[in-house]
RNA sequence: GCCGACGUAGCUCAAUCGGCAGAGCACCCGCCUUGUAAGCGGGCGGUUACGGGUUCGAUUCCCGUCGUCGGCUCCA
């Protein structure tokens, strides 16, 4: 199959699209005062939106998947019909959100779901046994083109009329939906694997960080396990910045009102800040949720001359935000987070070259983390958030994202264009990922600041003696620690590189006359700077290959009577790959090799 | 923040209709001396998230708070 099909031209989807209707009819049937809102399809399946007259429970799909089924064995057609808005409102005259919707098809501009749209579309319905829907389609032709037994309800969730918190929040039916019963039990067992992935049951079971109710929601602890992470990542970070030409500079966690005030954060940001201290009378302070503004006051510490730009300046700073209690997932959506931040100021000259180069600096990252699901997305801003969620000047805009957009199409760098999704200082290219459980996440980010630099009178003196201000790239390519290593947790399902594991050596006697030399082992490894453990305890040899096992320690020593007296080890490996009877040195040489390569192999 | 579900030992989970709170793992102590994913025995461990209510009696029913989970909104 070719892989540059629609995903709205496919079978699948009139399946799944199919399957929203005929859920929508057993949901009316039960509940008959309901009012139905949308259900398309979506990846893996399809929901349906609901103003339910009373809430429904997880028993309650049962009984509405069940009659789901009945309905697709009643062999029903779907029928189109294009229909005038006027038959459209008689047909739908007690169903509001229809009658919303019929409204903005009428008006042109919105499709049957709400989005956008360039032209005016046709209006028409489709029915199937009882039930009509306001549709375009398209969808199977008869029900007797769905598999009974390849589709299944998921879940319940609230969403809110047309994505937006302050209308009326419904109620969402979630179901998968398949080709064939196979596919859907192949799904199943797919998302089964990905609970085992999670970063938060990882995150526990190998000891890399933890929660406690009286530290705070979002305030992750990092256990000894994800101190040695964090270690490794700043090690990187740091070698990769110097290579590049970042200086690295600290700043406090905490500033006063005025700082946020002249950055633009308190108007824009200030629902994502925690609330201001004031011990003083008068005299505000902000813990801060970026590190920009405080940079920026670097660079404006002294005179700048063009001689000095790019100045690239690199903090591991440490930010808070408040998170909606509901937005917080695990280490990925954290209240405090330690960024990889940089700002780099550049005259426009400049910028192409400055931006393109910390895309390459996300590329050699994901190269040796071998990530290759990610999106590079633009981020552009929307005409309505002009004033509100944006800086008010369209015009420069317009100019910063044809900047960036040149510069990635320049680079041959594939990406997508988002609108709305934009800082509130100007556009950015984000790369975004997913979690294990299919929950997208912004990563990496890049972005122009075109507006703030201005707003702290920030200048540099060109080539011709007059003054100009310098625009300000801020990039964080390994994220925050926080969601880096929450992704990396589920990216490798726990099994880290050698170079980053927190434990990198088991050694494990057989039995406990090899005590002494198991310990010596691990105390001559050890002062190589290798992460080494001796398992001295009573339990049986299997045993502790097991335990090892399960925290997925990459190297094991087996050491018996023979190595022992060889002075040899045998080698183990998390992949269950042996070698036996081998020098300490060549087991050193190894993972020396290993370490400093940073190498994916054991 | 909003809709819904859930909260029992460090972890994973039991406990019938409202009737003395239990298991495995982990941990500690012994015994066994073992060749590549769990040897055996014993012990410790609980204000059933927190606060209130109903009841002779609440892990169980009701209300509130906190937290977690699935979504929505929002985001590094």
């Amino acid at each position: 199959m070719s892989e540059n099909i629609r995903y709205e031209d496919t079978f699948l989807y009139r399946i799944r699209h199919s399957l929203a209707h005929i859920m929508a009819q057993a949901v009316l049937e039960f509940y008959p005062d309901t009012k139905y809102t949308i259900g398309p399809p979506v990846e893996n399946g399809f929901y349906y939106d609901f103003d339910l007259p009373q809430p429904i429970s997880q028993e309650d799909l049962e009984k509405i998947e069940k009659r789901m089924r009945q309905i697709v064995a009643g062999q029903h057609p779907f029928i189109k019909k294009v229909i005038s808005a006027e038959e459209a409102r008689q047909i739908f005259q007690n169903q509001p959100y229809k009658i919303e919707l019929i409204e903005g098809l009428e008006k042109g501009g919105f499709d049957e779901y709400g989005n956008p749209l360039d032209t005016k579309p046709e209006i028409s319905i489709y029915q199937h046994d009882t039930f009509v829907d306001l549709c375009r389609g398209p969808h199977v032709e008869n029900t007797k083109q769905i598999n009974p037994s390849a589709f299944k309800l998921m879940s319940i969730a609230g969403a809110y009329w047309r994505g937006d918190e302050k209308n009326k929040m419904l109620t969402r039916i979630y179901g998968t939906a398949w080709e064939k019963p196979d596919d859907l039990k192949h799904y199943l067992q797919m998302l089964e694997e990905a609970k085992k992935r999670d970063h938060r049951k990882l995150g526990k079971e190998l000891e890399i960080f933890t929660f406690d109710d009286e530290v705070g929601p979002g305030l992750p602890l990092w256990l000894p396990n994800g101190g040695i992470l964090i270690e490794e990542l700043e090690k990187l970070a740091k070698e990769m910045e110097e290579r590049a030409g970042y200086q690295r500079v600290r700043t406090p966690h905490l500033t006063k009102e005025d700082l946020f005030l002249r950055s633009g954060h308190l108007p824009y940001y200030a629902e994502s800040m925690y609330p201001p201290m004031e011990l003083e009378e008068g005299v505000k302070y902000y813990i801060k949720p970026m590190n920009c503004p405080m940079h920026h006051k670097i660079f404006g510490a002294r005179p700048r001359s063009y001689r000095e730009l790019p100045l690239r300046l690199a903090e591991y700073g440490t930010c808070y935000r408040y998170e909606k209690s509901g937005e917080l997932f695990g280490l990925m959506r954290v209240r405090s987070m330690q960024m990889n931040d940089a700002h780099i100021y550049c005259s426009e000259e400049q910028f192409e070259q400055e931006f393109m180069g910390v895309v390459e600096l996300y590329k050699k990252y994901f190269d040796l983390f071998g990530i290759q699901k990610y999106v590079m997305r633009l981020s552009l801003h929307s005409k309505a958030g002009l004033g509100k969620k944006y800086v008010d000047n369209e015009r420069l805009w317009l100019k910063t994202e044809d900047m960036v957009r040149r510069a990635m199409l320049n680079g041959g760098v594939p990406f997508v264009e988002a609108e709305d999704e934009a800082a509130f200082y100007g556009p950015k290219i984000d790369v975004q990922i997913w979690s294990a459980i299919g929950r997208e996440f912004t990563l990496a980010t890049n972005q122009v600041d075109f507006a703030v630099p201005a707003r702290f009178d920030l200048k540099f003196v060109n080539k011709d003696g007059q003054e100009e201000t310098p625009l300000c790239i801020h990039r964080a390519p390994l994220s925050t620690h926080e969601r880096m290593i929450g992704f990396l947790i589920e990216h490798y399902g726990g099994a880290f590189p050698v170079w980053l594991s927190p434990e990198q050596v088991r050694v494990i006697p057989i039995t406990d006359a090899q005590n002494e030399y198991a310990a010596n082992l691990a105390a001559q490894l050890r002062a190589r700077g290798i992460r080494v453990s001796a398992d001295l305890g009573s339990e049986r040899m299997n045993a502790k290959i097991r335990a090892a096992q399960m925290f997925k320690v990459p190297y094991m020593l087996v050491v018996g009577a023979n190595e022992a007296a060889a002075g040899t080890v045998s080698l183990r490996m998390r992949d269950g790959a042996q070698l036996n009877n081998i020098p300490l040195a060549e087991f050193e040489a190894r993972i020396t090799d290993r370490i400093t390569r940073r190498a994916s192999e054991l």
